[in-house]
DNA sequence: GTCTATACGTCGATAGAC
DNA sequence: GTCTATCGACGTATAGAC
């Protein structure tokens, strides 16, 4: 469907970069396919070879473009997170707490998503300088700073309580989404939304 | 150090059971050398193979004790998490969010314990039957059932505003908790106790 | 009952041919 | 750029020593 050389880029441009010298478009082929893999078998059938494997290829060709397996998997990830990226596509009509709601809901529509994530977390917690580890920790202090900013706006319009830190209420917000899906997932009764949505009460100013 | 003969419950009893029919005290001395191991080495060095290295015995000797590698590290889990439990411990004078800030302490005290949890929460995710499946998917209902009791008595003394619903924010403190604990190893400069501790602002009851 | 030895299939990763 | 071949390590299973 594609030519992979109508979309390559300038080699000398690449080439600079340093990261991205071994094929974009091809790159992005493979994002693509990895992820439909993803959601139809779930978070098993992850291993180099099975993927490769639903993609036609051998998994050493998959090792061209990818240093390891976590980094593949953390490209997928990331991938698939920028096709629907919640957090700058909403203005400031919406709430914080919506804009987290909402993210939660996409990310539970889309199946192994939530397993791919809490997979990935987990190498990061366990090894220090891994590919995981770095995506992480920037990614957390990234959505943080953004929803640290979100929340210092809303007090000063008014909208949200000023007696507790924008920084605590960012973190812990990012913290009760992630745990909440979790939950959800080994006990879809806990309804979610509704759970998530009870910071809205929480965060109300106080009369 | 302790005599194995002289802990084994009547076989009798545990031959009914079934799933301690394969040595109790040897059982516990695997489980308590195996923590440790967790401990020193963190996170990796999980295989069955290093384990058994670590103790001492060929990595088919575990598999005599556990039916599988998950249910090892299920059990350890479990294991260290008995020899600490938070929830009983304290009487009613402690609020619900201290509990789980206090959890939470002891919890990040213990290298790779929040490692060990999450990586078995990933794969309880991933596979549906699988012992970690069930163990956590019972567990995070019996914390949420005893933490929606705790904070519904909290409701009816007056500690905690009553205008949101217990079994929620039940739900809601469990998943900050846990995910407030992830951010804090990735980032420890987030000081969780503190953020955690927000949750009492909000829960304040309302003037 | 407790354990070692061993074998099987799969894994991530690497080397080298084309 | 992609393949095949190969490596060491892994989880699991079984046979059999004691």
């Amino acid at each position: 469907m594609t030519s992979p050389e109508n979309l390559m880029p300038d080699p000398a441009v690449i080439g600079r970069a340093g990261s991205y010298s071994k094929g974009v478009a091809r790159r992005q082929e493979i994002l693509d396919r990895a992820g439909e893999v993803f959601r139809e078998r779930g978070a098993e059938g992850t291993s180099l070879r099975q993927i490769a494997q639903a993609i036609g290829v051998s998994h050493a060709a998959l090792l061209h473009y990818f240093e390891s397996r976590e980094q593949l998997l953390v490209a997928v990830y990331e991938h698939a997170e920028s096709k629907r990226d919640t957090s700058r596509m909403y203005g400031d009509s919406i709430s914080s707490v919506d804009v987290l709601v909402k993210a939660a809901m996409i990310n539970l529509g889309v199946p192994g998503m939530v397993e791919l994530y809490t997979t990935l977390v987990a190498t990061a917690l366990a090894v220090d300088g891994s590919p995981s580890n770095t995506f992480f920790a920037s990614r957390f202090a990234r959505i943080r700073d953004e929803l640290t900013e979100r929340l210092a706006r809303e007090q000063s319009e008014g909208t949200v309580r000023d007696d507790v830190e924008p920084a605590d209420i960012a973190a812990l917000l990012i913290a009760a989404s992630d745990g909440l899906q979790i939950q959800w997932l080994l006990e879809p009764s806990i309804e979610l939304e509704r759970t998530l949505e009870t910071f809205t009460v929480l965060l109300a100013p106080r009369p």
